[in-house]
DNA sequence: CTCGACATTGAATGGTGGTTCACATGGGCC
DNA sequence: GGCCCATGTGAACCACCATTCAATGTCGAG
C-alpha cells in the first residue's frame, strides 16, 4: 500500500491533529524518514493525502453512473453512493471531508482543491438534470440551483448520519433526499428500496490492513 | 474575558490542532498554569470550549425569535441568523462547527453535546412549523421530516458559503433556503430583501482583540 | 566492474508544548 | 494576629515528534 493511501487511512481513524508521521510510515511499511523523503513536510503530506482521497472518492462515484440508462436512476444511484447506508465504506470518506473543510479554512491549497471537487460534484448533478430534462423525464427547473440545493442537502444529511444522530437514520435520510428530488423534478419518488437489489460492487479493496 | 471565551476565539482563528494552551492563556490575560488549574487537561479545555460556544450560539439565536409574530417570519429570521450573510459574525461559529464535527467522531462527550444541540435546533424548527400549521399559515407536512430537511439544507449551504465557494453566494444561499421553505410549507417566498432593514444587533462584542 | 543516482534507514537533533510543582498572594474567619 | 483555602504564577521537567544527516543498499548504464 502506498504512503498516500496509508495517510488517508490513518487520518480517517485518528483525525488530522493526532496523525503522526510515524503512524503513516508504519502503516505503509516504511520508515518515517522515507515519508519525509517524498513529501518534504508533514503539512504537504496531509494536504496531498486529503485531496488524493477525495479525488479518488469522486472518480469512483462518477464512474459508477455511466452504466445507468434513465436519468432518475443515475440520480438515485448518486444519492445512494453518497449517503452512508448500512455497512457502506463511504463512512471513511465523509470523515475525511470533515478534516478537509476545517483545513480548507486556513490552507489555500486545500481550499482550491475542495472548491474544484465540489464544483465537479455539482456539475455531475447538473448534467444528469439536463439529460433528464432533454428527454422529458424531469420538469424544467434551473439545473444550477437544483444542483446546489441537492448537494447541500446531501452534505447536511450525511453529517447527521455519519455522526450517528438517532433522528437521522440511513433510511430516513435516504427517503428525505429522494423525496426532495422527486418533488423538485416532478416524478414519483421511485420504489422504496431500489438499492440492495443491484450488485453493490467495490466489496473488497480495503479488506486487508 | 474568560478562559472559555478566549479558547473559543483562538480555536476559531487557528483551528483546533494549532491551538496551544499558552495562546488561550495569553488571550485571557492569565498564565498557562492557571488554565490547567481550572481545566485539568488540554483535551477537557477544548471540549468544554467547543460545547460552550455552540451553546451560546444556540441560545442567542433562540432568543432572537421570541419577538416575531408570524411563524413565517420566525422561520425567515432563523435562516437569516444561521447563514453567513454580509459582515455577519456567525462565520466564527460555523468555523467551530467544523471542529466540533470532526472531534465528535472520536470524543464521546463532544458527540453527546453535539447531538443535544442539533436536537434542540431541529426542535426549534419543528415548533415554529407546528405553530404555523395551527394558525393555518402553513401546509400540513410532517414537522419532524421538515425540520431535518431544513436543518440539513442550512448546514450544507452554510458550509459552501463559509468556505467561500463562488457558486454559493450569500444571496443565492439565502434564496435557496427561503424557496425550499415556501414550497414545502405552501406560501409565497416572502419579499426578496427582508434582511438589511431591521436592526442587525450584536454589532460590537468581538471588536477588540 | 564501477560509478553515480536513487531509495531507504537508524540514529541524532532540536524545539515545542503539555503537565507538574514549589512557591507567592490575599483575603475570610476565629 | 495566625490559619486556611482559593487563586495564581514562574520555572522546571520531560515526553514526544518533526526534521536532518550520515551511512548503507540497490541497480541500471557505460
Amino acid at each position: 500500500m502506498g504512503i498516500l493511501e496509508s495517510a488517508v487511512e490513518v487520518i480517517g481513524e485518528r483525525g488530522l491533529c493526532e496523525t503522526r508521521i510515524a503512524d503513516v510510515a508504519r502503516r505503509a511499511g516504511a520508515s518515517a524518514a522515507l515519508v519525509l523523503y517524498y513529501f518534504d513536510s508533514k503539512d504537504r503530506l496531509l494536504t496531498e493525502a486529503l485531496t488524493h482521497a477525495e479525488d479518488r472518492f469522486y472518480l469512483e462515484t462518477f464512474h459508477e453512473l455511466t452504466g445507468l440508462e434513465r436519468a432518475r436512476d443515475r440520480l438515485a444511484s448518486l444519492i445512494d453512493r453518497s449517503l452512508p447506508a448500512g455497512g457502506s465504506e463511504v463512512l471513511g470518506d465523509w470523515r475525511l471531508w470533515f478534516e478537509l473543510w476545517s483545513r480548507a479554512l486556513r490552507d489555500p491549497n486545500v481550499a482550491r482543491k475542495r472548491e474544484a471537487l465540489d464544483r465537479r460534484w455539482r456539475t455531475t448533478i447538473e448534467d444528469i438534470v439536463r439529460d433528464g430534462q432533454r428527454s422529458g423525464e424531469f420538469d424544467e427547473v434551473d439545473p444550477k440551483d437544483f444542483a446546489l440545493a441537492l448537494a447541500s442537502l446531501i452534505d447536511g444529511l450525511a453529517i447527521q448520519a455519519i455522526l450517528g444522530d438517532p433522528e437521522a437514520t440511513p433510511e430516513r435520510v435516504r427517503r428525505t433526499c429522494l423525496e426532495m428530488v422527486g418533488r423538485e423534478l416532478g416524478f414519483e419518488p421511485a420504489p422504496s428500496r431500489p438499492a440492495k437489489t443491484g450488485p453493490v460492487k467495490v466489496p473488497a479493496k480495503e479488506a486487508r490492513t
